[in-house]
DNA sequence: CTCCGCATCTAACAGTGTTAGGTTTTCTAA
DNA sequence: TTAGAAAACCTAACACTGTTAGATGCGGAG
C-alpha cells in the first residue's frame, strides 16, 4: 500500500515539487513565527497553539513538520548558535589577536544581551543536553581557531587546547548569564566578560603555576 | 466576624501552638518530600499532585502552606544554596589563602556534580532572576570574604572587588555548568575551574594589562 | 468524471497549576 | 456535655499545556 504511494512520488515531479517547496514554506513560517513569539513574549509564551494562530494554522498542522514541540525548540537553538556564530566570524575580523579575543567576548555578552529569551533557550534545559552541545560546536569551532592563533602569536603552548578552550566558553556563558541580572546589567556583564578573559589570557601567559 | 477570631487567638495558647507546630511541620514535610522528588525523578517529575501524593495528601494542601509552586520552589532553591554555602564554608577552612581560593572552584563544581537537578533549578528560569540573586547571595558573601583576603594576603589591590567577585562566581557557574555534558563530565570540570581560577588569580596579581 | 491522497480542522485525551465548595474533624465556650 | 465556630481536608472543576485520532474537504491523476 504505502509502495503504491511513494513510487507514484516518482512520476509527476512538478506538482510535488511544488507540494514539497509550500512544505519547506510553512515549515520556515512556522520557524519564524516561533522566533517571533520567543524574542517579544518569552519563552512562557512559546506554545504550539500560539504559534499556530499567528501562522493562521490549526495547532496540528505543526505537527506535521516537527516532531514535537522540542523537535521545534531545537530549531530555535539551531538558528541562535547561528547568529551568535555571526558574530564570532565578525569578531576574527577585528586586526590584532588580542583584541580579536576580547571581541570575542564582547560579542558573546553582546549576543545574549540583545536575545536575552533566545540566550535563554539556547542553554535552558529544554532541550537535551547533548544536543544543545552539538548546535555549539560551530561556535567553539570558530573559538578554538581563534585561540590557537592567539597561543601561536604569543608562543605560548597550552598544555590541553581543548580544555583552555573549554574554559574561555564556560566563561563567557557564566559571566553573561549574570547579564541578565538587576545587580549586574549588560554593560557591566560586557566589561567583566572582557577583564576575565584578559585575566586568563595573561594568566596563560605567565603560566598558570601548580598550587601545593 | 473575623475580628471575634483573632480575638479568641489570644486565650487558647497551648492549643494553638501544637497546631502551629503541626502545620510547620507539614510545611516541612513538603519541603522534604518536593526536594526528594526533585534529586530522585528530576525536574520534570516535580508536580504537585506527585508531591501530595508522597506525603500521603490532596494535592489543594500544597497550597495552604505555599502561595504557588514558584514558592515551593524558591524554597528548595535556598536549601540548595545552603548546602553549597556549606561547602563554601568548609572551604574556608583549608590552611594557605591559595589552596582556599582553589577549593572553593572545587567545593563548587563537586556540589554542582552531586546535585545535579538542584542545582539546575538553582540555576534554571523556573523562579525570577533577582529571588535567585537574593538567596545566593548568602554564599557570594563568603566567596568575597575570601577574595579579600586572597587579595590581601597577596598585596594586590583589586580596582573593583565587586567586580572581581561577579567574575569569579560568573566563572565558576559557567564552568561547572559544563560538567553535565557528555563530553566534559563533573571530574573534568573540576579541573576546568581550577586551572580557570588559578589562571585568573594568576592575572589579577600579575596586573590585567588594557589593550589598545 | 471518479477517485484517491493530501492538507487541514475539530474534538478529544492525559496531564499541568490552581481554585471553589462542601465535608469532616477538632477545638472553644456556655 | 454539648452547640457552634474554626480549621483542615478532599472532591470536583477550570483553564491551560502538548499531543493524537478521526472526520472533512480540496486538488490533482487516471
Amino acid at each position: 500500500m504505502s509502495e503504491e504511494t511513494t513510487e507514484a512520488k516518482w512520476r509527476s515531479m512538478p506538482t510535488s515539487t511544488r507540494r514539497a517547496r509550500e512544505r519547506a514554506s510553512t515549515r520556515e513560517r512556522i520557524i519564524e513565527a516561533a522566533l517571533h513569539v520567543l524574542e517579544t513574549d518569552g519563552v512562557a509564551a512559546l506554545t504550539i497553539r500560539r504559534i499556530a494562530t499567528d501562522i493562521e494554522y490549526s495547532a496540528p498542522v505543526v505537527y506535521q513538520h516537527f516532531a514535537n514541540k522540542d523537535a521545534l525548540v531545537l530549531e530555535l537553538v539551531a538558528h541562535g548558535h547561528c547568529l551568535l556564530l555571526a558574530g564570532f566570524r565578525q569578531a576574527a575580523e577585528e586586526p590584532g589577536i588580542d583584541r580579536r579575543m576580547l571581541r570575542i567576548a564582547s560579542e558573546y555578552v553582546r549576543f545574549a544581551g540583545e536575545h536575552p529569551h533566545l540566550y535563554q533557550v539556547m542553554n535552558g534545559a529544554v532541550v537535551d543536553a547533548d544536543e544543545r552541545r552539538r548546535a555549539a560546536e560551530p561556535a567553539i569551532v570558530v573559538l578554538k581557531e581563534l585561540l590557537a592563533a592567539w597561543s601561536d602569536a604569543h608562543d605560548v603552548v597550552l598544555a590541553d587546547p581543548d580544555e583552555a578552550c573549554e574554559i574561555i566558553w564556560g566563561t563567557l556563558y557564566g559571566i553573561a548569564s549574570l547579564g541578565g541580572l538587576g545587580t549586574v546589567g549588560n554593560e557591566r556583564a560586557r566589561r567583566l566578560a572582557e577583564q576575565a578573559l584578559r585575566a586568563i589570557l595573561l594568566g596563560w601567559r605567565t603560566g598558570v603555576p601548580e598550587i601545593e
